[in-house]
DNA sequence: CAGCTTGTCCTG
DNA sequence: AGGACAAGCTGG
């Protein structure tokens, strides 16, 4: 017999790399239900854990064996939805359970002790209020009609809605709906960025009060964090705003989840358990009976496809709500342009008219930074970094160059560090330099107001400090600004009225990487630029989207023209299809860091050829080991490897299968190795 | 040979 | 992951 009259099976935060990825048997003197937060000892340190279901036999005790350190008291447990949410990620994603659980908890149930823990219980009271609190608009037939369907069917849904088509007010009704149904109802509404989240908040603390909803985002401290989940938890909140991070909240009475901007890659967590929230959101609606509504002007081609196919009911919505056409389109070959060129003449004479008119303009430009390198006139030398295979980015502003891969800054040299001669000049463009370049170049343009133009820029460098987005934001639409230069950022989700003009300077150079995905995302980038331009409905008839491209005949730009996005997505699909390409075939991706390229390579290549001993290895294939596109960061060698199937769950055996060789591999030199499942970028 | 960095092992 | 301990580098 145990010493304990009960054990339990309980999950710590271990990784899928460590001997012990399952759960971990511990003693305890009560009865635990599954999904109760519990402290255990694990080595010599204290950690949570969280109880996964009832330890199997109840004979002798295994050597060791511990008791827990005791439950969080209070707290309900976790539900069994949650719990089946995290053991499909962790399987799906290869990553243990209690890695996935854990991490998709307060980091502050961590840290607090029995005392603060009890008072920090005290101190949550559920203040919720619902209904109807301001006054909501009028409904468009189209949002009526996709509501409706809403209502109606199973789902999920696709709401493909043009920017400004009001699919936020689809959203609050579809809420609101849900919510009135049942008075324990949740809802879960999803945005890819941080920066969103407040005017999201804004909107439905308007809508439904002050207490109903909470965020849930990386960029709150923990206390808030804890806050938030707390009130999601335990029901008081009744509405879930927040990142991708947010589908991991505990709702235990979900009944609607809303994926917007669902195409965004930001959905697709990048380190640790690189899971989908958008592909989660869809798994968690089936698990847990609640309608999924994915939200995109662009969606992916994985949604689209998945609606030609009837596995997603689509909700159109092409018209603007009270709002003027799209933008014209127009292209500006650059192979035409002499060389050099930055901003042809012809977009410099709409700017400079947009500015005589008093009406703004968007400029976007991929490159942070004054010059993407600086280079020696007099011999070879180049910006590059010591530690990574990448150059340092010139920023004038503070004189340095900086490696945006891994931080290393330094002073520019006075120099050539290489020949000592002292004409070194930068080359390229980034946003500062073309902040300063248009600022002269504008300098003698007046407003109708009689003042001088001004120019302004907009990056993750003028943005860095708390509350200066918002800041920056509110001068543009102040109307001080008359030309905003920035990087994609800009064309995220703010809403410009006064900007007639959008231009996309170098967005076209993605389309010369060898990655397939890239014609999708520059699509989706400029659909949703131009839809920054002609907000204002009565300044829309001349607004205007200017493209700088090396490539004008390019599909892509027919299809954007009309503002077409079936058009493209069916070009894309029946390319993707002759290629096999996703969403046609299923990948994964392992990554391998090591001192040396040969060592990082190698372990990848020992398993790719132990993985042909596999039972599904006829269904898959292992592409050979490359380097990565950046090859070093930070002194590190990074390689990877491709593993491509037609099945899904082929796929997934396989790498289930794989898993115990990747990690029986002992390799000297090796850093870290991680399996990436439906990678976005490769 | 101390005193540190760097690597490997283990956790119930 | 994170802590513990063992194994390599520099300094005099």
């Amino acid at each position: 017999m145990s010493a304990w009259p009960h054990r339990v099976a309980v999950v710590v935060p271990t990784p899928a790399h460590s001997s012990i990825a399952g759960p971990l048997t511990y003693g305890s003197e009560l009865a635990l239900p599954p999904g109760t937060l519990v402290r255990v000892p694990l080595g010599k340190r204290d950690v949570l854990g969280i109880v996964w279901g009832e330890a199997f036999g109840d004979g002798a005790p295994v050597a060791g064996e511990k008791a827990i350190g005791g439950p969080l008291d209070g707290l309900p447990p976790l539900a069994e939805g949650w719990r089946r949410l995290v053991a499909f990620a962790a399987a799906y994603y290869q990553r243990s359970v209690g890695e996935v659980a854990l991490a998709a908890v307060p980091p502050q149930l961590r840290e607090l002790s029995p005392e603060q823990w009890q008072r920090r219980l005290r101190r949550t009271s559920a203040t919720a209020a619902t209904g109807s609190v301001d006054d909501p608009p009028m409904l468009t037939e189209e949002q009526s009609a996709a509501l409706s369907q809403v209502r109606t069917q199973p789902g999920p849904f696709l709401l493909f809605g043009a920017t400004g088509s009001g699919k936020t007010e689809v959203y609050l009704r579809a809420v609101a709906d849900v919510l009135a149904a049942d008075p324990a109802a949740q809802a879960l509404v999803m945005v890819p960025e941080i920066n969103l989240t407040p005017q999201l908040q804004a909107r439905f603390v308007e809508r439904f009060g002050e207490g109903a909803v909470v965020s849930l985002h990386s960029g709150m401290t923990n206390p808030q964090r804890l806050k938030a989940w707390l009130a999601a938890h335990t029901g008081a909140a009744r509405i879930v705003l927040g990142t991708r991070m947010a589908v991991f909240a505990s709702l235990p009475g979900l009944a609607l989840v809303i994926v917007d901007e669902e195409h965004d890659p930001s959905y697709k967590q990048q380190e640790g358990a690189r899971y989908s929230a958008r592909d989660l959101a869809l798994y968690r609606g089936k698990l847990e009976g609640a309608k999924v509504v994915l939200g995109s002007a662009t969606p992916s081609l994985e949604s689209w496809q998945a609606s030609e196919k009837g596995r997603y009911q689509r909700l159109a919505m092409p018209s603007r709500v009270g709002q003027g056409r799209l933008p014209e389109v127009r292209l500006v070959d650059m192979n035409q342009q002499p060389k050099g060129t930055v901003v042809s003449p012809q977009l410099l004479a709409a700017i400079q008219e947009r500015i005589a008119r008093g009406e703004q303009s968007l400029l976007f430009l991929n490159r942070r930074g004054y010059a993407p390198v600086l280079a020696c006139n007099a011999c070879d030398w180049k910006s590059e970094c010591p530690h990574c295979s990448a150059f340092r980015v010139f920023h004038k502003i503070d004189r340095t160059l900086r490696c945006h891969h891994c931080g290393f800054t330094e002073r520019v040299p006075r120099a050539c560090p290489q020949c000592g001669n002292l004409d070194i000049a930068p080359l390229g463009r980034g946003t500062e330099r073309l902040e300063e370049h248009l600022a002269e170049l504008f300098a003698g343009t007046m407003r109708p107001d009689g003042q001088a133009a001004r120019v302004a820029r907009m990056d993750a460098d003028t943005t860095r400090a708390k509350g200066s987005l918002e800041a920056q934001l509110t001068e543009v639409h102040s109307g001080a600004v008359d030309v905003l230069v920035g990087t994609q950022m800009v064309t995220k989700g703010h809403d410009f009225r006064r900007i007639t003009l959008v231009a996309a300077l170098n967005a076209d150079s993605a389309l010369f990487s060898s990655d397939f995905r890239a014609p999708e995302r520059l699509f989706s980038l400029l659909m949703q630029a131009a839809g920054r331009a002609g907000r204002d409905a009565s300044r829309a008839g001349h607004s205007q989207m200017w493209v700088q491209t090396w490539a004008p005949d390019h599909p892509l730009f027919g299809a954007l023209r009309k503002h077409d996005y079936p058009a493209f997505a069916r070009q894309q699909l029946e390319e993707r299809e002759a290629a096999a390409m996703p969403p046609f075939s299923y990948q994964a991706l392992v990554r391998a860091e090591a001192r040396t390229q040969e060592v990082a390579q190698g372990f990848l290549r020992t398993a790719g050829d132990a993985a042909q001993d596999l039972p599904e290895a006829p269904q898959v294939t292992v592409f050979p080991p490359v380097p990565m596109a950046v090859q070093r960061v930070a002194n590190v060698e990074r390689a990877q490897m491709v593993v491509e199937s037609m099945s899904r769950p082929a796929l997934q055996r396989f790498l289930a299968g794989w898993q115990p060789v990747l990690q029986a591999q002992r390799v000297k030199g090796l850093i870290r190795w991680a399996v990436d499942v439906d990678p976005l970028a490769i």
